[in-house]
DNA sequence: ACCTGAACACCGTTCAAGT
DNA sequence: ACCTGAACACCGTTCAAGT
């Protein structure tokens, strides 16, 4: 029972310790501003720990975007499982099921949308997390389409891309802080960016604008 | 006439030549890896010689980012003023004006939508740009309102919102390479961005879909 | 007025040496 | 097996000193 006997060396798991800190920092000055050293002081190591976990930066950082996108990925799915209504209620709830993680982990949204920070290429569980969203979307999209309410004639990838684009723009602009540029007071960001986004789907329905 | 004699020390401009160099070494290796002393060695000048001309590494960027900001404002006047038909028309023309810059000039597109790297409230210009861009956009979104083509029971800030955000997801994953992800093969990134985006306006527009 | 070059306080990364 | 801490080659930034 002695604790120290048992402990490895100074962490029970530096690595998840350093994933931690990363974070933590991140929140208060901004990935780019985070260097190694830091999170290791702030851990309690040596300047030269980290890289027994972490190749270098950038594989810290696919760590901590792998670790997002997994995050996202289950996100998706759980809310899939419990949406309600037809194949174009279920891609408004995948809009809001992106647009609130991304809201809510605004340090996680921007690593992964940077696309510099990581390598994106050298990681399968992050691509195949990418891939696992994009094949939700493309299978509401073919059911719409098959159902009549989205156009037949236009490829169902194009019509995926456009409400991907839509979402990730939108949660770029909110987690940027650009909403209040176009009137939207600061109370009410996420519940704008959210019925936007329920615009721009509602609008792509083939036979809306009942007024 | 003696060459050396008018000349101010080194350059007749180094504060432009510290800005293409910049702009140069971006687009080899990235803009986070740019460094000042990098630089300042191709410029052919001490390390020193750049903070006689920027404060620090952010007041550098944000000297890119006001002049890339100012070629994309000078670009959507430009081809609005040309531009043909009705409102919606040129919803659509605005929205190619800015794909084709962030294509043609996305090391400047990634920098000035990063919002990381430079100082975007502490620049005047920049504010009053992007300010330009967005009153084009609900001037043309009130205008298409008026005429029927877009819900008047809509903000026409939510609309333009949405068309921005449609048109900057776009873009950011057609600069990211993410299209060939949705299909599109390599070869018609461009093309294919820029009718998804005529997509996206096109369904907006009340009593489309004549299929 | 504009630039140099040394100086300072940082980095990321490596690697022998320690436990 | 995992960590230390010195070492190396870099940074951004400042500032006396030079022209």
């Amino acid at each position: 029972m002695n604790p120290t006997a048992t402990r490895p060396y100074h962490h029970g798991n530096l690595r998840q310790a350093l994933l931690d800190a990363t974070l933590d920092l991140a929140a208060e000055t901004g990935l780019d501003q985070v260097s190694l050293r830091e999170v290791a002081r702030r851990v309690g190591v040596s300047s030269g720990a980290p890289f027994r976990h972490f190749k270098d930066r950038r594989a810290l950082m696919t760590a901590i975007a792998e670790e997002a996108t997994r995050q996202l990925r289950i996100r998706v799915e759980r809310d899939q499982q419990s949406a309600q209504g037809d194949a174009m209620d279920h891609l408004k709830v995948l809009g809001r099921s992106f647009l609130e993680w991304a809201l809510s982990h605004p340090t996680q949204f921007r690593l992964v949308s940077s696309r510099q920070l990581f390598d994106f290429e050298s990681s399968n569980s992050l691509k195949q997390h990418f891939a696992a969203v994009r094949s939700v979307t493309l299978a509401l999209v073919a059911q719409a389409q098959q159902a009549g309410q989205l156009p037949a004639s236009v490829p169902g990838e194009q019509l995926g891309m456009a409400l991907r684009a839509s979402a990730y723009g939108l949660a770029r602009m909110a987690v940027d802080g650009q909403l209040p540029q176009w009137g939207v007071p600061a109370s009410a960001e996420a519940q704008t960016a959210l019925s936007c986004l329920d615009l721009l789907v509602e609008t792509m329905r083939i036979g809306r604008y009942p007024d």
